[in-house]
DNA sequence: TCTATTTGCATAGCAAGCTATATATAATTA
DNA sequence: TAATTATATATAGCTTGCTATGCAAATAGA
């Protein structure tokens, strides 16, 4: 029960409720953020390039925008060249809340670590990143 | 993108998906582990006794235990004393992936961490421990 | 003792992840 | 060009988490 696992486990569970609580006033939920965020970069994605920059499935991925569309955060338009394809707009409600997303969400990573001195975080997020990698390897194992 | 937030969230749900493969052969799926090895630790805990060694909610828990009771890992008496409550025993066949399961578990964990020495693995808990204990006092403020 | 409150568990309903499969269109090949 | 294969997205169905609420039994108070 104190295993890596767990902990990870927990950590996670715990910290997007955190997430989830923080953003509500902005209209999203946590599980919206990633693909906001890459919209927020680049608007007039199709679903297949935005899919490339998340780590999630594309059947995830699909739901999540159907809930964000039916939110008014995107619109999906019909691709100008293929016709199975269709763009994502963000919408101007989508656009709005941009900056107090972000600001809400380098607010809690920063409360969240407040406890780990900068060289501790370094490595905490180091360690992190080769556990992530490992995972990867062992899944194409 | 390469957040604290979105490192834990992408490495728990790679976690979670190893463990799901690796655990289904025996017939058990994640979400059940942290019930049967409490259970496999004390057999005939009520509903709320094993609730309170695990970091989920009640709703959670009651519906895992229905899953589990479909998936014949464990069955539900009725109380002797109170007729609200229910005592949880484990099956024979949930005694019986005992072993296998916690072996399973052991060897994820150390798959996953293989990268990292054993200092570092150490640092790593300890830090998730930290942080976790943040968050939840971020959320009781 | 009767009523009101508390407690133990279940249920409803949602989000967000997964795999597997369907569907329509595009692209390739015979 | 017609048939096949590949691709883009959607849908079905499941797990596991959450909050809110329901319900019956136990306990406490008047």
């Amino acid at each position: 029960m104190n295993s890596a696992g767990y902990l990870v486990n927990n950590m996670a569970r715990l910290l997007v409720e955190v997430l989830r609580k923080r953003v509500a006033p902005l209209g999203i939920v946590p599980g919206q953020f990633p693909a906001l965020l890459a919209l927020w970069e680049k608007d007039g994605l199709t679903q297949k390039e935005l899919l490339s920059m998340l780590d999630i499935e594309q059947a995830t991925l699909a739901n999540t925008l159907t809930r964000m569309e039916r939110d008014g955060l995107i619109i999906r338009k019909e691709h100008p060249a293929d016709a199975r394809a269709r763009t994502i707009h963000v919408t101007e409600q989508g656009s709005s809340i941009r900056d107090d997303a972000y600001r809400t969400a380098m607010q809690i990573n920063e409360e969240v670590l407040a406890d780990l001195s900068e060289e501790e975080t370094k490595a905490f997020l180091g360690y992190m990143r080769r556990v992530i990698g490992r995972i990867k390897d062992i899944e194409s194992t």
